[in-house]
DNA sequence: ATTATCTATAGATCTATAGATAATGC
DNA sequence: ATTATCTATAGATCTATAGATAATGC
């Protein structure tokens, strides 16, 4: 009989790899055993089913997802502009050290009424929290001409599709654009960077 | 003994739907079965497994996909904004009329190593034929002023990426930002058009 | 005679649990 | 005594096929 320091954090870690991997149907609880170097039994003794295990890890990945736009934003120290900019390489880097965790999401969220429900009124809540200080300070530089007119949830769109698209595309365009996969995700932020503040008609 | 006039178009159309909505892992051969409204050994019968119904399927949506981009690009009466302009649009509408297609293309691409390939030499390929020509057109443009300078494969992944996150994003968010939805993607197709030729510098 | 459809079932794969066994803490 | 681990197995779900049966075309 093996016995282990932390069993119960060996499985969520493991878990979490499969699922992110593979996906809640894809994932399978023996090949979660197997990560975590435990009998498969272990896993319904700590977490009882499939499902709870999964919630557990899904719930707290919700958290962070939806968390993560703001603290950037908020610092009300900085011109917008450049607080703007920070917004989008950090959020880029969340997502970068977090790559597949918008496509689990996505496709738990479809899969599943319940989760998808749950998570707009998350989104929602973080939409109504971050937009009207936004707008109101969009307005104030529009009407002052440093920048060109635009609706907070256009911008807050612009900026997460193109940072999230272009690690969803990621796999399939992997060495099709550059060899070397660092220099090429760099670039990528900058240009996202670009296009946002273009779109701003911010000049440089 | 039922009689269909043609079980294997059926039985295409059902997969399709059952497919585009579950994935390959998530789809199954009942439930394909019953959409079409076939006995489930038919789908044997005219297909022998699974994966060869699916291959046939999936090779026929990523030939859509990888030929889609080009046409209104190529079309050299017009000036290359307004073509650009065209180019997003249809990219745009295409993605609409299938807007689970991209999802279902990363989900298996990534599950399976031997379509990852097929598809990444597409893209190549793909690539290769739109970059060049382009890029002079870019070059020439910068050169008179009259845009800001840009890598062709920069412009493709901003546009791409720029359509595709919000049809990925939508189930998500459907409902959050505005009550129509077809209004609602109306106005972001505007968006992203104004998003690109505002990076490419263009005054309208 | 050939083609299409149906029934029945094999066999693989997975989740979950019961019950036995070993380790740990008091 | 309580907690953790393991073995064995039930039971559900799926894909695939063999073999019987019905319809169709010549």
């Amino acid at each position: 009989m093996e016995r282990h320091e932390n069993t119960e954090q060996e499985i969520l870690r493991a878990a979490e790899q499969e699922f992110l991997e593979k996906g809640f149907a894809g994932a399978k609880i023996m090949s979660i055993a197997q990560r975590a170097g435990v009998n498969h039994a272990m896993i319904h003794y700590y977490f009882r089913t499939k499902e709870n295990l999964f919630n557990r890890l899904f719930e707290e990945k919700i958290r962070l997802l939806t968390t993560n736009l703001y603290p950037a934003l908020a610092n009300t120290e900085q011109p917008l502009i450049e607080r703007i900019k920070n917004t989008i390489s950090s959020h880029f880097d969340f997502i970068a050290e977090n790559h597949n965790l918008p496509r689990l999401v996505v496709n738990e969220i479809i899969s599943n009424p319940k989760r998808r429900k749950i998570f707009r009124q998350k989104i929602q809540f973080a939409i109504k929290t971050l937009k009207p200080a936004l707008q109101t300070e969009l307005d104030q530089l529009a009407d002052n001409r440093q920048i060109q007119h635009i609706k907070a949830e256009d911008l807050i769109l612009d900026v997460v599709s193109l940072n999230l698209a272009i690690f969803i595309l990621f796999p399939l365009i992997e060495g099709v654009f550059a060899d070397d996969n660092k220099t090429f995700l760099e670039h990528r932020k900058e240009e996202n960077i670009k296009v946002i503040l273009s779109r701003l008609n911010y000049k440089i």
